[in-house]
DNA sequence: CGTCCGATGAACT
DNA sequence: GTTCATCGGACGT
């Protein structure tokens, strides 16, 4: 079980590691309660030139000041005044690559998740789509912005040698950006086949 | 099974 | 005022 290093998030290939994190395991500890699950779907945003990504056009905001961070931090917002989506920032300082977390296999803390999201039973619905598995693993704006790579962080991105790599991935165009022009014909989306907690499915 | 729609906030026209 | 990287409940087939 290892912390991904600080380097493992600044290539300038966004695609490439959104598929690699398929099959990392993502850990949130929230007041000393631990939940954690392993990444089952991402989606790369590819600014500047992705017209879905808020960082679009090297678009420099209050909210996407976040992405000209260095690579290995959290970007956190909150989508439809609801759901905070969490994402992973890649690549040097200043290049505004993201990764969008969609779906989680989940593993510890199954009783607190079931709680965050007044389930009474397991289903996959717990942390199906982006906004779901952010309730799960009680993420919101106050952990927009941290290093993923510091063990003392309250989220972490870890990997415990599981060979994703062995297993079917499939790519897809993403999920929600049909707004985006051309760029919403990218294959941006990766997701394990067979997977129960993946999005866009029962 | 499917489609429709309200919730609710940030950013933009 | 409108749009938006969503979700879940309501209702029709």
């Amino acid at each position: 079980m290892k912390l991904l290093p600080k380097e493992y998030y600044l290539s300038d290939d966004v695609v490439f590691l959104a598929k690699d994190l398929i099959g990392k395991i993502l850990l949130s500890t929230q007041n000393g309660i631990v939940t954690s699950g392993r990444i089952v779907e991402t989606e790369a945003y590819k600014a500047p030139e992705d017209k879905a990504s808020h960082a679009f056009g090297n678009r420099y905001t209050e909210r996407t000041k976040t992405f000209f961070l260095e690579g290995g931090h959290s970007y956190v917002y909150l989508c439809y005044g609801i759901h905070n989506l969490f994402n992973v920032i890649t690549a040097d300082q200043g290049i505004p690559h993201a990764i969008l977390i969609r779906a989680l296999h989940p593993l510890d803390g199954i009783e607190t998740m079931l709680n965050r999201r007044s389930m009474q039973r397991l289903d996959s619905r717990i942390t199906k789509g982006p906004g779901s598995l952010s309730q799960a693993l009680g993420i919101d704006k106050r952990d927009n912005a941290i290093k993923l790579y510091q063990r003392n962080s309250n989220i972490q991105i870890l990997d415990d040698g599981y060979a994703s790599n062995d297993r079917l991935i499939i790519n897809t165009p993403r999920i929600g950006v049909e707004s985006a022009g051309d760029s919403a014909k990218n294959l941006y989306r990766f997701y394990l086949k067979a997977d129960p907690y993946v999005s866009g499915k029962k």
